[in-house]
DNA sequence: TAAGTAAATGACTCGTGGTCAGTAGATACG
DNA sequence: CGTATCTACTGACCACGAGTCATTTACTTA
């Protein structure tokens, strides 16, 4: 008898448009301002209704969240499918975090507040244990095309693929958070723009990464492409 | 008559009382979780007299946050001070600012929540105002000794200051947040010491800020170095 | 000593996260 | 068809914490 599996399916879809709720006052309000009792009624349920799916709040918040971390592991796939060299792969990668950043803008948020050490604290094991699991393949794919980088020669072999993976993807997260907040800020008093800097600084970081040949060859055809622009 | 001045000078003291124990909780147990009530037994004072001096609980987290960008700002001008050339003060610098996050975490986190788009909204514009100054302050002083790395001949000429001020503290901050949340994660998973790890990148960084015939001395004196060792 | 003033109090309100006894509607059974 | 069981759901309710304000206390001044 299949009303067992229907009853899953339901069920299923129950949850996630509690999850479509909660996600679309969570980016309205954030996690403080929200109410249960709102998100509840943007539900179409009832309050209690929501603690049958999930545990609490914060455990409903990191499950919204979860969902942005498989948007940009998408977002990441693509980006490493459609990019032909090992070098281009962590160039367009990158460039997957950067769209990320601004097109998912309140995703991002929610990555940077899940960093909190309080806030874990009001988290149940479980939803922790999902978003570690989710936290470790993304670290897996980004460190494993740096791998290849090295492998395959173009980074200096010298170096260690973990290393290279957090400095370049904490180098990018440390300027997004600053443009989250400050962009005005650096570019009324200091003629920043952030934006660009994000590219500037993390072609930096990578140039010094690479393996002597394959820099002075980007250099040369840099210096190729500028010339037929000009 | 000098009771005018006796009463403002009790004022300050209370206030500086009601910031120690608030301090206290809040490093304890973070905004969230700290109750206002709380913190008035630790002040041993009435919740109400809290609301006479702080406009809320987030104000006065705030107020305490203050105190870390002093220390943070002094800790800096001592590095400065003790510095011998402009690319030892950005070294110094950059040494202070890893010392304030080891041995003053609770303040770094505070900052960390500070950035928080949504708890913005929560908080005074008086307060917000007190904030924003003083973090100018701290990044003008950044900015200021990477120009005279600048004007001096350390630094490329063809390097705008305040990036390269942003470029190296956002560098920091962001394997900073790392470490406070993943140190461990990091460690077991991918044998990676975040710690040494802020310290080589950021010198990648300030290394390809450098001019040519610097970066060569420098290569030079740590051949030295490293063959006196040996 | 009495009036006046400033500081401090704590009982109160109100909003919100979380609970649980009860309801309704579907399913299984006689 | 009627009855028992089960399951998702409900919403009144509780506990607790932020913020308020009428009242009290302590000090100053005349």
């Amino acid at each position: 008898m299949g009303i067992q599996e229907r009853k899953e399916r339901e069920k299923e879809h129950r949850r996630e448009e509690i999850l479509n709720a909660a996600q679309k006052v969570f980016f309205e309000k954030g996690l403080q301002a929200s109410t249960m009792d709102e998100i509840a009624e943007a539900a179409e349920l009832s309050k209690g209704t929501l603690y049958l799916y999930f545990k609490s709040k914060e455990d409903l918040y990191l499950a919204v969240m979860t969902r942005g971390m498989e948007l940009l592991q998408d977002l990441f796939d693509k980006a490493i499918s459609e990019a032909d060299s090992p070098l281009d792969q962590i160039r367009k990668v990158g460039q997957a975090y950067r769209t990320f950043f601004n097109e998912h803008r309140n995703f991002f948020r929610m990555f940077n507040f899940f960093q909190h050490p309080q806030f874990h604290k009001q988290v149940s094991e479980d939803m922790m244990a999902i978003c570690q699991s989710r936290n470790q393949e993304i670290w897996d794919k980004v460190i494993g095309i740096i791998k290849r980088g090295i492998d395959q020669g173009f980074l200096r072999n010298d170096l260690d693929p973990a290393e290279c993976a957090i400095m370049l993807w904490s180098n990018s997260y440390g300027l997004m958070v600053r443009m989250d907040t400050q962009l005005e800020y650096f570019r009324e008093n200091f003629g920043v723009d952030l934006e660009k800097l994000i590219d500037k600084s993390n072609e930096l970081l990578l140039q010094s990464m690479m393996t002597e040949g394959v820099r002075e060859k980007m250099a040369l055809s840099n210096t190729l492409n500028n010339e037929q622009r000009s």
